[in-house]
DNA sequence: GTGAAAGCGCTAACAC
DNA sequence: GTGTTAGCGCTTTCAC
């Protein structure tokens, strides 16, 4: 077949073990002098030797690849379609991982019928879980996962602090927005939640938002807590209420997205009639009519720390702090002004 | 360790053999009763067997994983930054794969220093190949490579049609483009192209240009082609020009967006005073302001077109067609517009 | 300094 | 129907 360690050590008339040595620095208790490297050197270089890599994986049971997974329910994210989270998040893992000469892989198992498998055997150093999709299907894969894991976003207490996370400064990042909205002299200030986003970070976000408006004290008249629909439709009502906020802030980008053309198409304009900040500041915001202001995860060093917290797992250190939470900014567009005069009528 | 086919077989009181045939299906040329194979999946589930796939992986020298490459020179392409381009293509390719029960890989070694390791070692069943960075290192390693290969983009005669390819019909792509112009009634039209572009799809667009601006007959007056410096100053002088075209077709997306903003900063309103059409009809477009018109390549489709042929390749059937074209699209937006009636001095 | 032997977990070939 | 043997290419252990 292809030229094997065996057949260079034969043309160089030494062991394989030699060869080892010399080509790849392994062996390293014995010993073999210059001369002789050099014969060996030479004999691969004219054989065209390679080193076989799945014979070496195998026997050092490591593949110097990482895994990223997103668990089951709610497809595949994608790169090229709506908001650029994922593929910020993929650049900063991508990143990371070429630092420590990892490649990265997007196994299709890991999103199909039986995830388990590539979670454990072997095929990855380590994996990176990002997903906010949090049903007990994927819980369990995570508690049953073998390999070392960081978690994106999870907060590491649903798992007994097994695994290190990195996720963003939900609460400073809620607080930036709260403080902008009241700076404009918004004092009615809405957070927009879907009950299943509660089950990952909009329920950080959510108390965020309870928490930072308390401490607005007076420079707010009223905090409310809207409570949406999968398909938003309950913001129509309450848009269309004259008791309405003057400001939303939303649970995630394209919720945002959406209310904004909810609101235009009932009559009232962005900014000036309502004010819209999202969470996720990506190029997306950029896209949308007015531009979104948003609160800004620094995704691309979430994906980049969370592969420096794997390596270090990997190679048995035990990080240190394991959780890491990175500070928010808020990238201040278009669909934010100062509050409304007076709240017209519709 | 952790538990292997053998320990299964011993508990099953079963060979080796027999577990490899029940389990993974393979060992195909003995035959085991029902009730034994029920004994030894019993055995398995008791002991939590896992498959070991780097032991197969090394034993059947397959890895069911795909590496895509763009080779040395310009970085890596990035899914956040910029057009959409990379993170379209990137998903046809996953797509592709994942319908083929492969996965993809993301390897450092082929961006870095010594690239032909991973294109050889095995590590990959098939590698694709994206890049327009048509320097001689890399056409080297195309050429050097010894696992089934799938070109994006560059012409397969580059390599004696060793291997398949997959792009776009660019002629067809700037006939729309052309058409488009001429049917608002632009006489005076020019391509723009970097004298690197050439060395990729730049040259087939480019000629493509000339062809479709001779077809269009007297419908023009002038078809010019403008060549740019890198930093695409020369425009400048061009725009400034009272000879200037009334409409350009770039030969990418970017270029496009500098044109409109370098056109804008010397006063000239795009469309109005100028149309301005790219090649790469992704997001990107979208954002920009106003809204670029572009030819659009149907990359995804691309992406997945790709690793079919390539899984034919890996299965050693002789794909044939070995060069598959799409035809493109053109996406107008609002970059485009009816020729100006008279042409402003600047 | 260097060689020989054993084994990682799996599967193919062949024997019974 | 099932067991035995050998070997994929590499690295480690230990002997010399």
């Amino acid at each position: 077949m292809s030229v094997t360690i065996r057949d260079v050590a034969a043309k160089a008339g030494v062991s394989a073990t030699v060869v080892s040595r010399v080509l790849h620095g392994k062996a390293l208790t014995i010993r073999v002098s210059e001369t002789t490297a050099q014969r060996v050197r030479d004999a691969a270089r004219e054989m065209g030797y390679r080193k076989n890599v799945l014979a070496t994986n195998f026997r050092e049971r490591q593949t110097m690849m990482i895994g990223v997974l997103h668990g089951v329910g709610g497809g595949r994210p994608r790169f090229d379609a709506g908001s650029r989270y994922f593929a910020s998040l993929m650049d900063g893992i991508v990143d990371g991982a070429f630092e420590h000469d990892m490649s990265v892989t997007l196994c299709p198992k890991l999103l199909g019928q039986s995830p388990e498998d590539a979670m454990s055997d072997g095929r990855f150093d380590g994996l990176i879980w990002y997903s906010d999709i949090s049903i007990p299907e994927n819980h369990l894969m995570i508690e049953r996962c073998s390999v070392p894991l960081v978690l994106l976003h999870l907060p590491g207490t649903l798992f007994q602090n097994r695994f290190p996370t990195v996720c963003c400064d939900n609460q400073q990042g809620i607080g930036l927005a709260v403080d902008h909205l009241v700076s404009l002299g918004h004092r009615r200030i809405a957070f927009a939640y879907a009950p299943y986003s509660l089950a990952g970070e909009g329920f950080v976000r959510k108390r965020a938002f309870e928490v930072a408006t308390q401490n607005a004290g007076n420079a707010i008249d009223h905090a409310m807590l809207i409570e949406l629909s999968t398909d938003l439709s309950l913001i129509e009502s309450i848009l269309k209420s004259s008791e309405r906020p003057t400001a939303i802030i939303t649970w995630s980008e394209w919720p945002a997205a959406r209310i904004m053309s909810i609101a235009s198409r009932l009559g009232l304009k962005v900014p000036h009639d309502l004010s819209v900040i999202g969470f996720d500041s990506t190029v997306y915001c950029e896209s949308l009519s007015p531009k979104l202001t948003a609160i800004h995860q620094p995704l691309v060093n979430m994906g980049r720390k969370a592969v420096g917290l794997l390596v270090q797992s990997i190679h048995g250190e035990a990080p240190n702090p394991p959780d890491v939470i990175l500070p928010c900014g808020l990238d201040i567009r278009e669909s934010t002004t100062i509050a409304p005069k007076k709240v017209i009528k519709l």
